[in-house]
DNA sequence: ATGAAAGCGCTAACAC
DNA sequence: GTGTTAGCGCTTTCAT
């Protein structure tokens, strides 16, 4: 695909143009000091009056350096692709990338093609790092990543020892503080609605549920526990039918993700049950129902601007020590949310 | 930010452990044909031996290409982001490049330092072509990209004569069709939601509800027109409930899109009226509302996965054909799917 | 403060 | 078929 226009100005020409050497019009357009405020102008005017763009190829090839940082969704599973979480974590690492020179690409890796691709495209130096954002537990990415020394930062870990820097949220924590919330209110027979256990996110979140109980001393039954096979509406939905078929006298739920919560919602109130007035249901990532006809969610908040902005600073760190530093995590606190009276 | 890892293998030191030229690995490693099997083999075993990789700025910088492509979101309202419509345009997209060697990278351009930013990217050599969705009527980037000689491809367009190479789907006819039905089942008093009548795509549609009444011989009562703000879900919502303020005799509503539709519904709900035994709500998009207790919407279904393979295509023959030849464009049909039994 | 020159690692044209 | 060579357009010493 593609041959590049001909005709572009190059830095000679400019040079030519101004009278001045080609290192010259390299440290104007590059903000390096060391030239005449006159000289600088000469130059300025040169570009301008050619149109000059830098040849990026050029630039990567002598300078070592691509100004640019994948973030690399690699979700199977597309549909997710549009929850409030990854957008918000899109839209968190472009701000902190606002003010640098660095170009954010996304990136889409659903399949062996499109990794192998994407390997290649990294490893080929035209991205100076890449970011990961929900990584399943059995993605050789990272590994392959972090192998080839590329800076590497991941949103979430694969499981407890994880290998590779990463940034996260103190899920088992957050949701703690949720269920010991819930308790505080008088809740005594408190159902969870897992995520999928083989993402170590659930599985911490599902700790903390349990951590909580057991700080209490309420009994951690397990038929109270539902496993969500993802963590979408639907199976929040499917997950709370099941959960009050089995336990009517249930007075709340934790849910371990505000999609999951939402669909938790919809099944009680298909059930003829009020919410929250009889059952208080909590969330996970401060994400609100559409509906103005729901009641609000008290939820777990996790600080996504200050995930995207340490993962961005991870990265640049890594990028300034090469060859790079141990691997390293950072733990984020969460917050507690609170919005509904139940 | 970022220096290159050190001590990647060069493609020289490749062909001195093959005991063969520089030209030679070039060859094996493009696919090129004129290459014995044996010396082809010689240098793959070398290749894999040292864990080589191509320098991509090297290749890009002699070879006058990218192999990557951007798709651009231009969308100020980040929340959009998430949309249904946008996830699958991206993964329309991505299909259609399944099998070729050119890596897809999305980008957002939010601010106008994003957009400078972007620019400079792009006519800095860095993609091969741009491909632009959900661009507004006064959005400066695809005239900057065309000017700057750059294959570009919109999805929609800006105005009745775009100048720049798009793929858009019939709305008008669409629309038209939609409600068509809607008067052929009998309804008569039919509300329309628009969308901001700023972009052409909602100009479109509203265009087509209102030949189709034409065409019936139904009057178009200004009234029964409701433009919302954008298309999000409140907006539908915002604007239902005035629509049957003002009409409680309404008995059909076409929505300029799903999520309008969405929030059409849902006010009707509010309202206390059935639906949709009552009230006929026709959308867009093809867009189901995740609850499974709203009925399910008449859409008016876009060819996403036909849209995303055709801008490719277009870029495609751009590419090949520089100087670029005269815009083009393509405009898709559109299908009515029907789903309830209004 | 600025010009000159040596690469960066690859592709493509040309020789053999 | 395969080796050789001349750039691609920039950054970065090193002189001056």
């Amino acid at each position: 695909m593609g041959r590049q226009r001909p005709g572009t100005p190059t830095l000679e020409e400019v040079a030519a143009l101004a009278g001045v050497g080609r290192g010259t019009v390299s440290r104007v357009i590059n903000n390096a000091s060391g030239v005449r405020d006159s000289t600088r102008r000469a130059v300025q005017q040169a570009i301008a009056e050619l149109g000059y763009v830098p040849n990026l190829a050029a630039r990567s090839l002598a300078g070592h350096r691509a100004d640019a940082v994948a973030l690399v969704m690699t979700e199977p599973d597309w549909r997710l692709f549009g929850e409030p979480f990854f957008t918000e974590v899109v839209h968190a690492v472009g701000d902190a990338l606002t003010d640098t020179p660095v170009q954010l690409l996304l990136t889409l890796v659903r399949t062996d093609t499109e990794r192998r691709r994407f390997v290649e495209y990294a490893r080929g130096g035209r991205v100076d790092g890449v970011l990961l954002m929900s990584v399943h537990a059995e993605d050789p990415l990272p590994d392959m990543l972090a192998k080839a020394g590329l800076p590497t930062v991941m949103l979430g870990r694969r499981s407890g020892d994880e290998t590779v820097t990463y940034v996260d949220a103190d899920n088992a924590g957050g949701a703690r503080g949720a269920v010991t919330y819930l308790l505080k209110r008088g809740r005594t027979t408190i159902g969870a609605i897992s995520g999928p256990l083989d993402m170590y996110v659930a599985q911490c979140r599902l700790r903390g549920y349990r951590e909580a109980l057991e700080l209490a001393g309420v009994a951690d039954r397990s038929s109270l526990v539902v496993e969500g096979g993802d963590f979408t509406e639907e199976s929040g939905r499917r997950a709370m039918t099941g959960l009050i078929g089995r336990h009517p006298e249930l007075d709340a739920v934790f849910a371990a993700s505000d999609t999951l919560a939402a669909g938790a919602l919809n099944a009680l109130r298909a059930a003829g049950r009020r919410v929250p007035q009889d059952v208080a249901v909590i969330g996970f990532d401060d994400f609100q129902p559409a509906r103005p006809t729901d009641p609000p969610l008290t939820t777990v908040r996790q600080p996504l601007e200050e995930i995207g902005r340490t993962m961005v600073r991870l990265l640049q760190e890594e990028l300034e020590n090469s060859p790079a530093v141990a691997w390293r995590h950072v733990i984020l606190r969460t917050e507690l949310v609170i919005r509904d009276s139940a």
